[in-house]
DNA sequence: TGTACATCAGTGAACGCGCGTTCACTGATGTAC
DNA sequence: TGTACATCAGTGAACGCGCGTTCACTGATGTAC
């Protein structure tokens, strides 16, 4: 890596961290650009430099992992049943360092309060669902919406195993929490909608 | 009704109108709130009377559904299967005349351009599904987790069916798509993700 | 039915504000020889 | 290793723009009697 994209990196990340702490101290609407590049101690034009708007700043650490459970589940062998793979999945994108799930806790707490980055974070999500069902067609011949079960299935217990340790920080971890998830979702009271006959 | 309160609802009315042709002839973007007004025949502050702001706008037919959901559960027999039931809700809320479709159609298209107002429908589907569970929870003893999982999985249900349906518009309606990943989910060869043992 | 008054929707003009853009320039990094 | 040049990141000042707010006022609707 050059010093160029040694540099790059640092700015980046200077300008994503200006962006954390002043959105915590004062509110995501009150911290305005200008403050963000005064804090980063570099040029407003900079910010504009590195990303497309105010919003995407705040999202920039989460966006690096739209291809996350698609490179997870191609790390599965082929001939494993797809829906153990996506149990696996599961569990690998769940199972951060403590550092990790400490960073995204903040954010999470700001985004909360910040419409324009959740957006994002919304359409994040849609995204990376779209690529992982992208990964599990090029393994299942099931056909299109089977696969688009799947892959919505695998990241609502995603989703709500996050949610949950987010809302009830005791000392279960997300993946615990995902194994109790989909053991009711496979129970005999399975919470499945039916179709009455 | 008295007078004032059918007037309030025309001019609400021709306040939404008035955007989605703007949105449809020129974009989110270049639809200002100027245009809307002038175009709706009243003043700006009379804009901002009936909306909290422009993204609010688009998405005032939506989120009068709010509790759509939850309404359509709490419809059901108290002695029915909670799954049965939202198999129910599932359907119902799919049900909805062609008029209707084609509105939502309407709206759906510009949302895909417009990031506001599509992170208010995020936020919509979200209150939504919350408030389903809370409805399912009055019917409930099997946890919190059973509850969500349950309302997650109406609402996955709900939210592929109309994609689908929104995709390939062919003359299938989006109940038949809803019962197809029904069918899907019990089937033998389900998508749940599955831990190995 | 009429009158007097209260309430409230609509108005428009002015304004503050922050986002995001633009551009010509400087200076640092990279590269060719 | 040194030199000459190309490339590109960073700058800051100025600006356009539209969102959303404010406020005092008008006129229509509602209500009490």
């Amino acid at each position: 890596m050059g010093l160029r994209e040694k540099k790059a990196q640092k700015v980046r990340e200077a300008i994503y961290d200006a962006m954390l702490t002043l959105v915590e101290r004062h509110g995501y609407d009150a911290a305005t650009v200008e403050q963000v590049a005064e804090h980063a101690e570099v040029g407003i034009s900079t910010v504009y430099r590195y990303f497309e708007n105010k919003d995407a700043i705040l999202l920039d650490p989460i966006e690096r992992n739209v291809t996350r459970l698609a490179d997870l589940f191609r790390t599965r062998p082929d001939d494993e049943d797809v829906a153990v793979s996506l149990g696996s999945v599961v569990h690998s994108a769940l199972d951060l360092d403590a550092a990790t799930r400490v960073q995204l806790r903040r954010l999470r707490t700001q985004l909360s309060h910040a419409p324009g980055p959740r957006a994002r974070l919304w359409d994040f999500l849609h995204r990376q669902r779209l690529l992982l069902e992208d990964a599990i067609a090029e393994r299942s011949d099931r056909g299109a919406l089977w696969n688009s079960a799947a892959a919505h299935l695998t990241t609502m217990i995603i989703s709500m195993a996050s949610n949950h340790a987010h809302d009830c920080p005791d000392d279960s971890t997300p993946a615990d929490y995902a194994d109790q998830v989909i053991a009711i979702l496979h129970g005999a009271d399975s919470p499945l909608p039916r179709r009455q006959h």
